[in-house]
DNA sequence: TACATATACCTAATGTTCTTATGTATAAGC
DNA sequence: GCTTATACATAAGAACATTAGGTATATGTA
């Protein structure tokens, strides 16, 4: 599992990414997704979670719907059209910092000259 | 420049990683790399600089040498052995963490079969 | 000469974000 | 009956970076 402080701030895009792949998911669904996916490299605990989707959901990014399965309450979250036009410009950036990552890590080595 | 929450807790790694370039280098001159290497998407200010470059001596990752450099004073930061151990580890991490990231990013089309 | 900009360091108050811990409740497996 | 999984939520606290402030020298320019 990666330092807590990386994955700091990658979280709300990657909410929205994984909200942007399927109609509707909720809260534990999408728990359990992102440690699926990054076979538990990146965990998105409760704590963090609940916090960002309320958010998500006040900045109209998205709305939800309430079900319940099995006796058990699930709360079903949805990207608006804003949300969409988010996640893409969130997806977007994210890439292109991630580059930058990379470009930096690749390490330059000091100009020497062997003349 | 990218949205100050995404760059939060990648900062460290940069900075041990530029130090791991050069023999040694100062505040400043780190920041002044920083932006210059990536063209401002990252910017590095004083207030988060200088914390995390006390924070590494305190952790013994670097040390440092005062200069005096026209009148004007320099603190030199440079890699010990266990801080170029830690710039590898990061750096490590870092990279992998940018590949799970791009694969989350890399949308999954939801399951569907045209039979 | 006065002023702005660049160099070079530093810290404190504040805000955001996440961790950790806690709480509630149902269902399923052993 | 107990543990684990499902499913939601919040509150205290830590960690990190922003913003804003402070000190001081050197250089370019109007």
């Amino acid at each position: 599992m990666y330092s807590n402080e990386l994955v700091r701030g990658t979280l709300k895009t990657i909410i929205l990414q994984l909200l942007g792949e399927k109609d509707k998911m909720y809260g534990y669904e999408l728990s359990k997704l992102v440690r699926e996916r990054t076979k538990d490299k990146i965990v998105l605990t409760e704590g963090a979670l609940y916090p960002i989707l309320h958010k998500l959901e006040k900045e109209k990014l998205v709305t939800t719907i309430q079900e319940v399965v099995g006796n058990r309450p699930r709360k079903y979250y949805m990207l608006t059209s804003n949300g969409k036009e988010s996640a893409k410009e969130k997806r977007n950036e994210l890439l292109e910092f991630v580059e930058t990552l990379r470009s930096l890590m690749d390490p330059k080595p000091s100009l020497s000259c062997s003349f």
